[in-house]
DNA sequence: AACTATTTATAAGA
DNA sequence: TTCTTATAAATAGTT
């Protein structure tokens, strides 16, 4: 979408990659917002700026699912994370 | 974007609501995976389907950013969670 | 920060 | 579920 497709790889001026950010964390914070009220479900979304800011995004009842999920051993997690980086814990 | 638009409500069909879940899911996932790779920064996000199972996507160093993540009190996290739902730790 | 041409996401439908 | 397609929405490049 844009001007001009364009490659998925990093971009490689500063500038422009914060600029980038900016709007693309927008856009997903957006869709986050969307699925979350239309699906009726909770979501958490972190990201770290190229700066390396982190923003957080959570639905009402983040806290709790954070703390369920801190509670699975480090160990298990990097087990898991070995397998794949999208999958299913419960 | 579709054949209509859509209010920014919950869905009240069920069936329909697993369907948008899972369309606007692989959408999140995509524009998450964008972001990540363009900006070149790390990035988690964990969806709760409407079914309750948690979908989790992180960038390679997830697993670190969450460790220094719930490593920060309970207490602390509850005080700012109150004052926003986006926002900067870091 | 705003604009707009263009690409992309997706609501309905098949 | 998976594909198709008309249309709404996101955004790349520009100002």
């Amino acid at each position: 979408m844009g001007r001009k497709k364009i490659d998925l790889k990093r971009i490689e001026c500063s500038k422009e990659r914060s600029d980038k950010y900016s709007k693309r964390k927008n856009g997903l914070l957006k869709k986050a917002q969307e699925i979350e009220v239309l699906c009726n479900i909770d979501i958490a979304l972190i990201i770290f700026s190229p700066k390396n800011k982190a923003n957080i995004y959570h639905s009402g009842s983040f806290g709790k699912i954070l703390e369920k999920f801190c509670k699975i051993s480090l160990q298990e997690r990097e087990e898991r994370f070995d397998r794949s980086r999208f999958y299913i814990i419960f």
